[in-house]
DNA sequence: CTGTTCACG
DNA sequence: ACGTACGTGAACAGA
């Protein structure tokens, strides 16, 4: 199966890897600051170079691999211009130690590496890639620590780049940086010109961003023909682009051609470069590479070479191995981190070097027996990691890997609409102001507001840093006093939803047509996952025009979405392990919470309870789950409540509900004497600092360790009901019929077949309502529900039957 | 790179 | 008298 995929993706072409040597060690020096060998001397940056290898080779199988690099002394672009790469000059001599020993790595692994006085290894790689790409039967990947030689994509060749850290890659060709940029490879250098690139001392044009300069290269392609057209035609010109920019292209023209100058790679070096007349073979320099690693004590780096001797046959079997050896390896890593963040909550995704670390020992092994055996002794959290956390793994992987479909149509006609309502809502602002200004800068639209507008708050609040707080619900108390400020808050409403989803989203969508975010499964110090790259856990609902963001999340022809969510599920939880008599109670006869806890509170009858004290009720309901105290309290309430009125409404409810009370205070004792709190199912998180003289800081640690363990045994509820889930979904053979595509905390969205959609989901709620044995949780029911639509926007609640 | 703001649960 | 709600990720401005 694997080789036969292998070889539709290669085409029969032959793989050839080229690597720009300084630049990945350039990075791994900053991924990996402080590793280093027994003898004391520092190995990160070689480390991460060998990793680096490891990595391409069983990602990429190259048939080739030939490296790049740097000679030190004065270059081409540093004669054009005196300032160039400045900030690179002085590299800190841990540093220059092990760029003077990454030879050695080059030559254990068989490697030939490029150079030539007076130019750059971008250049190097820009000439050989020329050379090759006139050669039939050669498909180039350029592995780079930066995105500098991204100009030099094309058909034959693509860049395989660092993300971020180390370990998150992503390979670039011709249609990923159309994605990325929204014109081709041949524009980076125009884009560069434009914007310029701060690490690599290339001004471009001072006060041109990444937005505009993606926006004028779109419009105009080249900065040549850019020019042309605005020589050509200013009137025209000036209709496309805001004056301001006209301004600064006129001013910068002589700054933005030279910038293209010095982002151009060239491609005329004098080097002689041959096709090595070998194939590169993995397995002829296993024992140099397992010497080296040796040497530099990379005891992890070696085991992902150590593998059963080859078998006889199989040209591929050395790099099969290294395949099969990294997968291992990778999952290794997810249950060994898993553990760690069990250990440590505050240490959210946490990386090989935090295990290393936390272990104090780089041999990998050694590290992941350590952090297990802490593990069982607490005992619990073993549990929980055996429960819950492993056998999630591949659920969430399922669901990284699903992806959901975007109707990128739909999405378009979105943005069309709401940038026209955007460019409106500007208009008004600026007439108001009497000038245009960056509505954006909260420090400009503070002095419009406040100082020319004179639009005066009965309380200026500042932000934490002393400035003039310019947020949404401060500036909503002032709408009476101006209309701009109506103004202002659509305005903001619109601007957060169109650069941060509608304008975003459709560059993120796969060629299938769906959008994949990661999932993280450690991505939070409470036990909760979270999401990113993009975070789809916080897609719009509440407003129309973000209602109308989730109508492009559509389900494929012949399926549906079922979201099914939790109801109230925190407040149950809270009544459960308080076990609070009378909040309990009123979740186990049904009906309306907030209306029923209005009715204890405010001691009325249950059909007295008017709106405006069932919407108190909630506010205190939920100011409870995060510890909220009397000035909050006041605050959240706000329609002029008083400071006594908050007080007296906290002291009613804790009268009432005085299992909850008497819960609250012993897990803020219990968080101060043992250090940490504890779930439902054992999950704890620790409070290093509970202790602090401080009181705001202590009050700060209360409030965590009373939000803690109830939204922990909500993150334990739900990720346990995904696994069960998953099981229900194995045995009864729905594979085909039904998928996991979202989990937004209390809500898990499938994508079910059409036909049996409403049955599935049926099941699955049953499924997740059932994951908590009733007497665990006091007897307080758990209850989900369930809405199905074509799309998430649209899923309307189907009834239990 | 930090601060501010704001989307979600 | 006061800086007081928990947990995230992301865009943008401005240094």
């Amino acid at each position: 199966m694997a080789r036969k995929k292998k070889k539709e993706d290669g085409q029969g072409l032959k793989k050839l890897v080229l690597l720009d040597s300084h630049a990945i060690l350039h990075r791994a020096y900053h991924a990996i600051p402080d590793f280093s060998s027994s003898k004391g001397e520092p190995t990160g940056a070689l480390y991460g170079l060998v990793s680096m290898l490891l990595r391409v080779i069983h990602d990429l199988k190259p048939d080739y691999i030939l490296a790049a690099r740097d000679l030190p002394g004065r270059t081409k672009r540093h004669e054009l211009f005196e300032a160039y790469k400045a900030k690179r000059v002085k590299a800190e001599p841990e540093l220059v130690r092990q760029l003077l020993r990454a030879p050695e790595v080059f030559e254990a692994f068989g490697i030939p590496v490029y150079a030539s006085p007076g130019y750059e290894a971008d250049d190097c790689i820009g000439t050989i890639v020329k050379k090759l790409e006139s050669e039939s039967g050669i498909q180039v990947i350029i592995a780079s620590g930066d995105m500098d030689t991204l100009q030099l994509v094309s058909p034959k060749v693509s860049v395989y780049t660092l993300r971020k850290g180390l370990n998150d890659t992503v390979l670039y060709d011709e249609a990923a940086v159309h994605e990325r940029y929204g014109f081709g490879p041949e524009h980076v250098v125009d884009y560069k010109a434009l914007r310029g690139d701060p690490s690599d001392n290339i001004p471009g044009i001072r006060g041109i961003g990444e937005k505009t300069a993606v926006e004028l290269v779109q419009a105009f392609g080249s900065i040549e023909d850019m020019y042309r057209a605005l020589e050509k035609n200013g009137e025209a010109f000036g209709k496309q682009v805001k004056p301001r920019v006209v301004e600064l292209l006129k001013q910068g023209k002589k700054d933005a051609l030279f910038s293209k100058k010095l982002a151009s790679i060239e491609a005329n070096v004098p080097i002689s470069f041959k096709l090595p007349e070998k194939e590169w073979r993995l397995e002829e320099h296993k024992t140099d590479i397992a010497t080296l690693c040796d040497e530099f004590e990379f005891r992890s780096l070696k085991s992902r070479l150590d593998v059963a001797a080859p078998k006889k046959g199989g040209e591929r079997q050395g790099q099969a191995s290294i395949a099969f050896t990294s997968a291992v390896q990778e999952r290794a890593l997810k249950e060994t981190s898993i553990a760690l963040w069990l250990l440590q909550s505050d240490l959210t995704n946490p990386t090989l070097d935090d295990i290393f670390h936390y272990a104090k020992t780089k041999d990998f092994d050694k590290a992941r027996e350590h952090i297990f055996a802490e593990l069982r002794e607490t005992g619990r959290l073993a549990e929980v990691f055996e429960e819950i956390e492993r056998p999630l793994i591949p659920v969430v992987e399922h669901m990284n890997a699903a992806g959901i479909l975007i109707d990128s149509g739909y999405m378009r006609e979105l943005e069309k609409e709401y940038v026209t309502e955007l460019g409106k809502i500007a208009g008004r602002i600026y007439a108001h102001a009497g000038h245009e200004f960056n509505i954006n800068s909260p420090k400009q639209l503070a002095a419009v507001l406040f100082d020319e507008l004179k639009i005066t708050p009965a309380k200026q609040k500042k932000t934490p840093g002393g400035a003039r707080t310019t947020r949404e619900d401060e500036l909503a108390k002032l709408s009476e006093l101006h209309p701009v400020i109506g103004d202002v808050l659509a305005y903001r409403e619109l601007q957060k939803l169109l650069s941060t989803y509608v304008q975003k989203i459709p560059g993120l969508v796969a060629s299938d047509g769906r959008l994949r975010t990661e999932f993280i499964q450690t991505g939070t110090t409470t036990g909760r996952m979270s999401s990113q790259n993009p975070n789809l856990q916080n897609i719009p609902i509440k407003s129309e025009y973000g209602r109308r963001i989730r109508r492009t999340f559509a389900a494929p022809e012949g399926s549906v979405f079922a979201a099914i969510d939790y109801s109230q599920i925190e407040l149950r939880v809270a009544a459960g392990l308080s076990g609070d008599e009378k909040l309990s109670g009123v979740f186990k006869k049904g009906g309306d919470i907030h209306a029923a806890v209005a009715a204890e509170v405010f001691d009325v009858p249950p059909d007295m309870v008017d709106y405006e004290m069932r919407r108190r009720a909630k506010v205190i309901n939920f100011g409870i789950l995060y510890g909220m105290g009397v000035n909050a309290l006041r605050e959240t309430l706000g329609k002029g409540v008083t400071r006594d009125e908050a007080s007296r409404y906290l002291s009613d409810y804790f009268k009432n509900f005085s299992g909850l009370s008497h819960w609250i205070e012993r897990t803020k004792a219990s968080a101060a004497r043992r250090g940490f709190t504890e779930t439902l199912f054992g999950r704890r998180r620790y409070f290093p600092g509970f202790q602090s003289a401080m009181p705001n800081l202590r009050a700060q640690a209360e409030r965590m360790a009373i939000n803690a363990p109830i939204q922990g045994t909500q993150a334990d509820i739900i990720k346990l009901a995904m696994v069960e889930a998953d099981k229900r979904i194995e045995s009864e053979g729905w594979r085909e019929k039904a998928r996991l595509v979202l989990q937004v905390h209390d809500e898990l969205v499938y994508e079910l077949d059409e036909k049996d959609g409403e049955k599935i989901a049926r099941e699955l709620r049953r499924v997740m309502e059932s994951v908590v044995p009733l007497p665990k949780l006091s007897g307080v029911p758990i209850v989900a529900e369930v809405a199905i639509g074509k799309n998430w926007g649209e899923v309307k609640r189907i009834g239990r039957k």
